[in-house]
DNA sequence: TTTCATTTGTCCGTATGTATT
DNA sequence: AAATACATACGGACAAATGAA
């Protein structure tokens, strides 16, 4: 489990982000799987829902994955 | 805690400039990580926030630190 | 059918930090 | 020096839909 540095130069969301698209490059993450909720994200890293919710965002704004109200977030 | 004497000849800013510039080459800001914020300086020196933000420049200018904008600045 | 937990959607308010004027 | 704007982050609350029991 990467950590995360809130007091970096890099906003916890985009880490939170890097690590979620490493995952799925890496395979970890297959094609059709779904990556962790925003619930699990809050738990693992420790921060605030907000936080996990714009880094979903952002990989979703990249093309990586889609989200499905009330089911997740899936890996394209 | 050095203390700063706005009555010296050398200006606040100046002197505030040469305190972090010490902690810095003596290890306690290591590299990479962040120096205090304006409003931090504010409440320990008990400056004006124009004096911070002024010995936060000059350590700029002087290439030891670079500041990301919304999240601080850091040793390089 | 009803109940329940899960999950995302959408607000609110507060705090911090820098940028600008 | 003060006010304003913007970005980031946290915490909480409630709604809505889904799917399982």
């Amino acid at each position: 489990m990467t950590t995360i540095d809130p007091t970096g130069p890099v906003p916890p969301y985009r880490q939170i982000a890097a690590i979620i698209q490493a995952r799925i490059e890496s395979g970890e993450y297959p094609q059709g799987s779904r990556i962790p909720t925003e619930s699990e994200m809050v738990g693992t890293w420790e921060v605030a829902r907000t936080t996990a919710r714009r880094a979903i965002a952002l990989l979703r704004d990249q093309g990586l994955v889609a989200t499905v109200p009330q089911r997740g977030t899936y890996v394209l």
